[in-house]
RNA sequence: GCGGGCGUGGUGGAAUUGGUAGACACGCUGGCCUUAGGAGCCAGUGGGCUUUUGCCCAUGGGGGUUCGAGUCCCUCCGCCCGCACCA
C-alpha cells in the first residue's frame, strides 16, 4: 500500500475549480414551483471594508457564516450566501492624499485581493450577485433611496452645532464620537456651526425600540440599542421669562420634584443665551464662558470629576408651580442635544443641581421626605441630595403627604389642566447627520440653483457621478468643491445656472441597504423588485462583528422601516437573527501592525490549507467569545485532518467507491454486532450532536464530535469491516463538511463516489442512539463510589437492587441503615444512608 | 455611577433541563518505529495520600437550598464590554 499523504494544496485548488465551473453555489430568484417560503435562507455575513488584505477577523466571520450556509443547504433550503464590499470612506480617500494614487484604483485592488483569497478559502458564495457599494450602478440606488426619504421628509437639512474632527476635516455622527474623540483617527473633537443633512431617524425611535422584542439577536446587542436610543418618560414643563415675554419649556423625568426647583440653567449653546444677556452688565462675562466651554473637548467638558462652573445670566423665570422668580444660569453640564438645551434645577433631588448649588451658594429645598440622616459622605447633614423615593412635602397641601410616584402622576394631570406642561417622553437618540466633507463617498442628489432654492435631481438623472479630481485633501469644505465642471449644473426645476451639492453621505448610509441589493443585483430599473425581496427577505442569518452593535445595525433599521412606510417593501426587520462573532486576539491583545502580532490568514492557508485554518478557527472556542490564536493549536487541527484524509484514502483503496456508505444502508441492529455495531452507533451519535451543535453555533463540540469519531475509527480500523469504517469516515467527512469543505469533499467521493454537498444532511437512527446497556452510577450520599452495567429497559427496583450489589457500595452502607433511595433510571442510583 | 457578561487542570475549552467535573485539543512525560525527526504510532497526564483495590480535596472566596450544585439563591473579590453631567 502506496504511502499517502494528505496534500491540501493540490485538494483545494481543484475544488474550488468544480465549484467556480460549475457555478455551484448561485441560486436564481426565479421562484421554484411549490416551493415553501421556508424552503428558502438567507444567510449573510456583514460586507467587508476592502482595505489591504483579509485579516483574521474575516477568516472568523466566513468560517462561521460558511458552515451556516452549508447547514442550511443540506437540510433542505435554498440558500443566497452572497458578497460584496463596502468601498467608499475614509481609508482609501486618506491613502490617496498620501500618494496621490485615485481611491478608485486603491479599492480595486485591495477588492481583488479580497476575491482571490476569499476564493481560497472555499467559501460557498453566490459570485453572480457581487457589487462594490462605489459603483455607479449601485450608488445610483443608494441615491435614489435618498430622494425617497427627502421626498417623505425623512431627510432634511439644517444649521446645526456639529461635531468636527479637524484632522480629518470632516463633520461626525454622534455615534462616531468615542470619549470625544474620533473614532476613526483619534483627534479631539470640536464644535461647529454648519448647513448639514440629516435623516429622521428620531421619527423611528419608538418602533426602533419595540420592534427589538421581536427578532432573535443576543441580548446584550439588544440592550446597547435600547441605551443608545435611551428612552425616558416624564414631561415638559414651562417656565417663562417676563422680563423678556419668552417661554422656556424644559423637560423632567421628576416632575414630582417641580416644588423644589431654585433655579433654571441653559446649555452654552443654547441659541437665546445672547439675547438674554444683549446689553446688560453680565454681557462679556456670559460670553467669555460660553466661548470657553464651546471650545473645550466633549471629553474634557463630559469629565465627570470636574467641578461645576456657570454664569448667572442675570435674569429669572417664573416656576410655573408656585409663582416663584428664580435665578438663570448658563452652565455646560447642561447638554444642548438632550431635551431643549435647558433645565429646572433641584438641588435637593439631584446630584449634579446639589454640586452646582453648592458651588454657588444657591438655595437647597427638599420636597420629598428620605430616610433619617445616614449620608456620611458627599451629602449634607439632613441627607441631600436625596433620589429615592419618599412622601412630598414643602410642596403645596394638596400634594404633600403623598408618595412621590403618585404625585408625579398628579403634578402632571395638574400642569396640563392648567397649560403649563404635559406629559412627555424623551429619547437619546439624536437624528443622524449624514453629510461629509470628503470625496470618496456617494454624491447627495441636490442642486441649488438662485431662483428656485434647493432641488432634488430628478431620479431619471441619476446617478449624480463622482467627479475625478486632483487634489484630494479636505480643507474645511469638501474637496468636490473644487470640480467646478461638475458643481455648476442646471436647475432641473427652471433649467437656469444651479450648484451641485458637493457633501458626500457617509459610508454607513452605502451599507443600510446592501443586504436588499444583492436580493436584485444586476437590476437596472429598479433597486429590487418586490418578488425578489419577497424570495429572500428578510435576512435569516446574519453574522458580524459586536462592534456594529449600534451603528450599522441601527441604521439598516431604520432604513428598512422607512422604506416599509414608503411601500418599498413589506417587511419591519432586515435581520431576523444575529450572530456577533468574538475578536480573535494574539497573546492576549488585538492584533496589530506596530504590535507585531499580526497572523495573516494567506499565510496560515498556504501552510497548512483553508481547511485547516477554518476549523482551527472554530475549533478554539465558543465563536461568539474572543479567541486567543495558537500555532500549536492550528498544527494540532492540521494533524487530526491529516489524518482522516489519510486513514479515508487508505480504506477507499481497501475496496472501490461505495454509494452504500453514503446512505448508511445497514438494515437492522441486529445485523451488527461487536465493534461494527459499537462504530455505527458511534457515528449516530456523532450526527445528533454535531445536528444540534450546528443549531445553537457549537461549532467547536461539533468538530470535536468528529474528532472522537476518527479516533474510534482509527483505533478499531483492524477489527471493523471495510464497509463499516468506509461508513464510519464518510460519515465524519459529510458532518465536517461545512468546516473543511475541500477535504470532506475529496474524502466523500474516494469513499462513496459521490458529491457530498449534494448530499441530504445525514440523519441520526434513534434505534442505533439506543443502546442494550449502560454505565449506572451507584452514589451513596451523593458520592460516587462505583459504576455497573444496567440494562437499558431496567425498572426502578432492579436498578437498587443493582447498586445494592455494587461491590464498593457494599462497603460504604455496611452497617449503616438506608434512610432514602432517589433512583434517575438512564443515570444513577443515589442511597442516603445514616 | 448605571447596564450586560465572565471566573473550571500547565493552556484553549467540555459538561441540553441540578445527576459520573475536566469531553476534544494543545503542552508535557515515557515508549515504539526510524540513519535522522519539528513525521507517524502507543501509553500516561487536576492536586494530595495509597503497593493495588481505594480514600480525601478540587470549578474565584464565603454562606445557603437539595439526596445530589460548575449549574439555583445570597454575599464578597477579580476581570472584560457597553453607556456615562441624558435632567
Amino acid at each position: 500500500m502506496a504511502e499517502r499523504r494528505y496534500d491540501p494544496q493540490e485538494i483545494e485548488p481543484r475544488w474550488q475549480a468544480v465549484w467556480a465551473e460549475e457555478h455551484t453555489w448561485e441560486v436564481s430568484n426565479d421562484p421554484v414551483p411549490g416551493e415553501a417560503s421556508s424552503a428558502t435562507s438567507y444567510v449573510l455575513e456583514m460586507l467587508p471594508y476592502p482595505s489591504g488584505e483579509p485579516h483574521i477577523g474575516h477568516l472568523k466571520k466566513y468560517a462561521v457564516g460558511d458552515a451556516i450556509a452549508h447547514f442550511h443547504r443540506r437540510t433542505g433550503h435554498r440558500v443566497l450566501h452572497p458578497m460584496g464590499y463596502d468601498a467608499f470612506g475614509l481609508p482609501a480617500e486618506n491613502h490617496a492624499i498620501k500618494t496621490g494614487v485615485h481611491p478608485r484604483e486603491s479599492i480595486a485592488s485591495s477588492i481583488a485581493s479580497f476575491q482571490r483569497q476569499f476564493r481560497s478559502w472555499g467559501i460557498s458564495i453566490d459570485w453572480s450577485r457581487e457589487f462594490g457599494t462605489h459603483e455607479p450602478s449601485y450608488y445610483r440606488w443608494t441615491q435614489w433611496i435618498f430622494l425617497e426619504l427627502y421626498k417623505a421628509g425623512l431627510a432634511y437639512r439644517r444649521e446645526a452645532a456639529v461635531k468636527w474632527c479637524p484632522h480629518d476635516q470632516t463633520v461626525l455622527a454622534n455615534e462616531q464620537v468615542i470619549d470625544g474623540c474620533c473614532e476613526r483617527c483619534g483627534a479631539v473633537v470640536e464644535v461647529k456651526q454648519l448647513e448639514q443633512w440629516f435623516f429622521r431617524i428620531t421619527d423611528y425611535a419608538e418602533r426602533l425600540l419595540g420592534d427589538l422584542d421581536g427578532i432573535a439577536w443576543p441580548e446584550h446587542v439588544k440592550t446597547m440599542q435600547r441605551n443608545w436610543i435611551g428612552r425616558s418618560e416624564g414631561a415638559e414643563v414651562t417656565f417663562r421669562c417676563e422680563q423678556l415675554g419668552i417661554d422656556y419649556p424644559v423637560f423632567t423625568t421628576r416632575p414630582d420634584t417641580l416644588f423644589g426647583a431654585t433655579f433654571f440653567v441653559m446649555a452654552p449653546e443654547h441659541p437665546d443665551v445672547g439675547r438674554l444677556v444683549a446689553g446688560t452688565p453680565q454681557e462679556q462675562a456670559v460670553r467669555d464662558y460660553v466661548n470657553q466651554a464651546l471650545t473645550e473637548s466633549g471629553a474634557e467638558r463630559g469629565s465627570l470629576d470636574k467641578p461645576k462652573t456657570g454664569v448667572a445670566l442675570g435674569r429669572t423665570v417664573t416656576n410655573p408651580v408656585n409663582g416663584e422668580q428664580i435665578p438663570m444660569y448658563v452652565a455646560d453640564y447642561v447638554l444642548m442635544e438632550y431635551g431643549t438645551g435647558a433645565i429646572m434645577a433641584v438641588p435637593g433631588h439631584d446630584e449634579r443641581d446639589y454640586a452646582f448649588a453648592r458651588a454657588y451658594s444657591l438655595p437647597i429645598r427638599r420636597v420629598i421626605e428620605g430616610p433619617p440622616t445616614l449620608s456620611e459622605d458627599g451629602g449634607d447633614a439632613q441627607g441631600l441630595p436625596y433620589t429615592g423615593d419618599g412622601l412630598l412635602v414643602n410642596s403645596r397641601p394638596d400634594f404633600d403627604g403623598m408618595g412621590n410616584r403618585e404625585a408625579l402622576r398628579a403634578i402632571v394631570q395638574w400642569l396640563d389642566r392648567e397649560g403649563k406642561g404635559h406629559a412627555s417622553v424623551n429619547y437619546r437618540l439624536r437624528d443622524w447627520l449624514i453629510s461629509r466633507q470628503r470625496y470618496w463617498g456617494c454624491p447627495i442628489p441636490i442642486v441649488y440653483c438662485e431662483h428656485c432654492g434647493l432641488q432634488p435631481v430628478p431620479a431619471e438623472q441619476l446617478p449624480v457621478v463622482l467627479p475625478d479630481i486632483e487634489d484630494y485633501a479636505p480643507h474645511g469644505r469638501s474637496p468636490l468643491a473644487a470640480a467646478e465642471d461638475w458643481v455648476a449644473t442646471e436647475c432641473p426645476s427652471c433649467g437656469g445656472p444651479a450648484r451641485r451639492e458637493t457633501d458626500t453621505m457617509d459610508t454607513f448610509v452605502d451599507s443600510s441597504w446592501y443586504f436588499l441589493r444583492y436580493c436584485d443585483a444586476r437590476n437596472d430599473e429598479a433597486a429590487w423588485s418586490p418578488e425578489a425581496l419577497r424570495q429572500w427577505m428578510p435576512v435569516d442569518q446574519y453574522i458580524g462583528g459586536v462592534e456594529h452593535a449600534i451603528l450599522h445595525l441601527m441604521y439598516a433599521r431604520f432604513f428598512t422601516k422607512a422604506l416599509a412606510d414608503l411601500g418599498q417593501l413589506d417587511f419591519q426587520e432586515p435581520f431576523s437573527a444575529l450572530f456577533t462573532q468574538g475578536m480573535v486576539t494574539k497573546d492576549g491583545a488585538k492584533m496589530s501592525k506596530s504590535k507585531g502580532n499580526v497572523v495573516s490568514p494567506a499565510s496560515i492557508v498556504e501552510r497548512y490549507g483553508a481547511d485547516t485554518a477554518r476549523c482551527y478557527i472554530l475549533f478554539v472556542g465558543p465563536p461568539d467569545q474572543d479567541a486567543d490564536w495558537s500555532d500549536e493549536g492550528v498544527e494540532g487541527v492540521h494533524r487530526f485532518l491529516s489524518r482522516l484524509w489519510r486513514l479515508a484514502a487508505e480504506t477507499a483503496e481497501r475496496g472501490g467507491a461505495d454509494p452504500l456508505a453514503s446512505v448508511g444502508a445497514f438494515g437492522e441492529v441486529g445485523a451488527l454486532q461487536g465493534d461494527d455495531l459499537e462504530l455505527v452507533r458511534k457515528a449516530h451519535w456523532a450526527i445528533e450532536k454535531v445536528s444540534e451543535d450546528m443549531r445553537r453555533f457549537g461549532f467547536n463540540t461539533a468538530i470535536a464530535a468528529v474528532m472522537e469519531l476518527l479516533n474510534d475509527c482509527s483505533r478499531m480500523r483492524e477489527q471493523l469491516s471495510v464497509e463499516t469504517l468506509r461508513f464510519g469516515l464518510a460519515t465524519a467527512a459529510s458532518l465536517l463538511f461545512p468546516f473543511a469543505p475541500h477535504v470532506c469533499s475529496d474524502i466523500y467521493e474516494l469513499l462513496t463516489g459521490e458529491r457530498v454537498w449534494e448530499q441530504p444532511w445525514p440523519q441520526a437512527d434513534p434505534e442505533m442512539l439506543e443502546r442494550d446497556e449502560y454505565e449506572l452510577v451507584c452514589q451513596v450520599n451523593g458520592k460516587l463510589r462505583d459504576r455497573v452495567q444496567a440494562s437499558s429497559d431496567a425498572g426502578e427496583e432492579e436498578l437498587k437492587a443493582l447498586c445494592l450489589a455494587a461491590p464498593n457500595v457494599l462497603t460504604h452502607i455496611e452497617g449503616r441503615e438506608i434512610v432514602k433511595e432517589i433512583v434517575v433510571p438512564g443515570r444513577l442510583v443515589n442511597l442516603v444512608v445514616r
